[in-house]
RNA sequence: CUUGCAGGCCGGUCCAUCGCUGUCGGCCCGACUCUGUAACGCCAUUGCGAAACAGGAGAGGUCGAUGGAGGAAAGUCCGGGCAACACAGAGCAUCUCGCUUCCUAACAGGAAGAAAUCUCAGCAAUGAGGUUAUGGAAAGGGCCACAGAAAAUAACCGCUUUUCAGCAAUGGAAAGUAAGGGUGAAAACGGGAGGUAAAAGCUCCCGGGCAAGGCUGGUGACAGUCAUGCAGGGUAAACCCCGGGAGUUGUAAGAUCAAAUAAGUCAUUAGCCUGGGGCUGCUCGCUCCAUCCUGCUUCGGUGGGUCUGAUGACGGGUAGGUCGCUAGAUCCCAUCAGUGAUGGUGGGACCAGAUAAAUGAUGGAUAUGUUACCCCUAAGGGGUCUCGGAAACAGAACCCGGCUUACGAGCCUGCUCCGCGG
RNA sequence: CGGGGUGUAGCGUAGCCCGGCUAUCGCGUCUGGUUUGGGACCAGAAGGUCGCAGGUUCGAAUCCUGCCACCCCGA
């Protein structure tokens, strides 16, 4: 029973966060988003397993109101599709951090962002599926 | 009506679903946490651990109510509040402001005036509107390209007188002279008369300017007027002078709680002993220096201690959290004072507090708009239908007062007017 | 959030403090010469809203005010 919500304990929170992930992360290149992840072994039940960020670059846009609008249309396409990405992550016991960026220089609507976030998603999901595919002997 | 300009107001309707965030309230709580009881275990005294049970409702979950960007939140151009630090007084330096009076917490802001200047109307007197960083050039030096004789102690040409040379035309020298001279942004008060060898504010009349003074009006800038004196180009948004103002840094200020970790202090406990430096590869040993505690003392000294580890506490303050953080020079209404900015009084209201940073997304309805047609009509107004459909500039980051800049559908006021209709 | 700086030909710069010359220099561009041809070299030329808009001044790249863009620093 998901809902739909995305609460403060669903987003990357603090700069020492930020600054690891964007040191340690992996990334990959996903139209107008680029995406940096992490994932490490779940530390313990209560916390949420998926914590995203979206961020919208200063140089591309000006003004604040356009980096708002922007954020907020893709923060509510993640509301909206993140549960498969959730269900993943729990099934296989796993914290995945990531932070989505827009790269794009020019402002879109809703609906495109909605189905390349989609598109993302999935990529996203593929990426975390090999990596712990790939993992567990190393981390062992 | 239309066109354009200036100023002002306003800053955007309603419904549903999902979602974010602050506050408040209800309910739930097996698991986390707190309180009580406590089988049982270790020990076999104190004590320690603890299943289970009961209660609370802290964290959490859930449901509901309610609040949730702006006129510029922007630029960061000024001024304050607040905070920390600094601080005898005065001066220098630096920065900044500059007509007057008032408003204000304060200001480079605002209000009401003054003066100058520009535009329009008018024969004129004058009126209307706009603009102005508007102290001082008679404290001082500096600069004023090109052109021009000369750009600020004006004699280059010219004019006049005297004198010398020469037959003469003319030339030289001395003196006087700012009336005239293509220039230039600016040329040494303007016009007229007298005056003179020629001239000149040299003198007089009219007009203008400056200075200090008297009187009248005004709080004042200033205006009017009276008599006196003077002759002096511009530039201070160049240096400068005069007068007023400014301590520095900024809420990531600052305060507080506090994992971690280092030095230090204290207590307990175990080992069991001075610490540091030098000599040596190391140990032993020798020697020098040192502090405080303590015993003895003839007050000169002399004997002993000083260590290491563990645990706990203090202390410290990093990550992180909390406060600062929104009730205020606040907003709305009424009334009074004032030309006005504004202030007083009374009543009412509580109106964002996020922190990789909250206000959103989707769907629907409708207003202005738009297409076509019809009716009445002087411009214009009304009705039906199609399409479209809440859009400009733009997002709080400690808080206020201004300024500046950006912008839109509409509304209001004033002025203007090619034109059209009556 | 706070603070500082820079805008001049296609590119990089000087001039700005203390206003006045046709706005300097180098590279590049173009034309001509040289060469069989090219490069190099020589000679000449073009190319500037001095970021934008107001103001002060007789006169502004320069002084003053307001905007715009870019860059840097502190946390």
């Amino acid at each position: 029973m998901h809902k739909h919500s995305f609460t403060r304990e669903e987003r990357l929170r603090g700069r020492k966060v930020f600054t690891a992930l964007f040191a340690a992360g992996k990334s990959f290149h996903a139209p107008p988003f680029r995406v940096t992840w992490q994932c490490t072994a779940a530390t313990k039940d209560g916390k949420e397993n998926v914590q995203a960020a979206f961020v919208v670059p200063k140089r591309n846009f000006k003004k604040a109101t356009d980096r708002n609008r922007i954020r907020r249309r893709m923060k509510e396409a993640y509301r909206i599709h993140k549960n498969e990405l959730r269900n993943q992550a729990s099934h296989s016991g796993v914290t995945l951090l990531f932070v989505c960026l827009y790269t794009g220089k020019e402002e879109s609507s809703y609906l495109e962002i909605e189905s390349k976030i989609i598109v993302t998603l999935q990529r996203l999901a593929k990426e975390t599926q090999i990596a712990r595919g790939a993992d567990p002997s190393k981390e062992s």
